[in-house]
DNA sequence: TTCCATGCAAAGGGTTTGCACTCTC
DNA sequence: GAGAGTGCAAACCCTTTGCATGGAA
């Protein structure tokens, strides 16, 4: 899996209308290359591979943008931590809470059926299924 | 709604293997005289009315027992705290972002289709289904 | 020059841990 | 008297915030 250009990442900050810095090219890099889930700490180990003078705070920053602007998703499956989702088409999420791993099940493989009728004041904002699993013995 | 009395506090942590205290049983009382989302520290504080001698650390003791021994669910809907469901029959969630309001969804109601086949060595914890919504206008 | 993005350090808030005390069997 | 349960306070960890610096338009 290759890592996108620099011309790649800006375009992709272009086109979600976000102001162009070094940091946040580089957050696009690791996280938008190919579809990831990393928490923010992975993020900012990775960026300050090739950035290091990239803090914490910044990160944040830019994964809460990110965020905003649809470019991630963020999951709440882990309570220790926020991962970030570089997939924003909708998908499921496979959670193994022994490894921690998350793998993605598409849309056409399980469906949600019966969602209910939403009173008008209430927008759906999206749904999630997590399916959890154990990999260690009990 | 009516909290249970004391003996059927008693027998409910009797019946799941849990040897019997004071705070055990208002908590007991707290969370399980009906069907109830509630943080930890929404159960301190309403155990802490009867019983203002209870410490936070042995709440949280007791709701992570409670888990193990499946009296109640933890729910992970909202980075910012846990939340204990004392309904642990099958069922789903409705999460309105903007006011933390959870509501219940039967598993009658919502079925989740296609839930992948699982290699041996994964067991199945369990599937959560959250329909995220909001209130206030965007 | 005026913003905005950043780095740094500290604060914040939910949860966990260490330890001493108490109660029970 | 051994073990478990509890209370208290401190520690922990992820995340956010405040503030000063620095760069871009």
């Amino acid at each position: 899996m290759e890592t996108m250009t620099v011309l790649q990442a800006t375009e992709i900050l272009r086109g979600a209308g976000i102001p162009v810095t070094l940091q946040r090219v580089e957050i696009v890099r690791v996280l938008l290359s190919s579809p990831q889930h990393m928490s923010a700490d992975q993020v900012l180990a990775r960026v300050r591979e090739s950035v290091p003078e990239t803090s914490r705070a910044t990160v944040y920053n830019t994964l809460k943008l990110f965020r905003e602007k649809n470019l991630v998703r963020e999951l709440i499956v882990d309570p220790e931590r926020a991962v970030y989702d570089s997939n924003t088409s909708p998908h499921y999420h496979l959670y193994d809470a022994d490894t921690g791993q998350l793998t993605d099940i598409s849309a056409e493989e399980l469906q949600v059926v019966g969602v209910p009728h939403l009173p008008a004041h209430l927008r759906l904002e999206e749904v999630d299924v997590i399916i959890r699993v154990r990999s260690r013995p009990s």
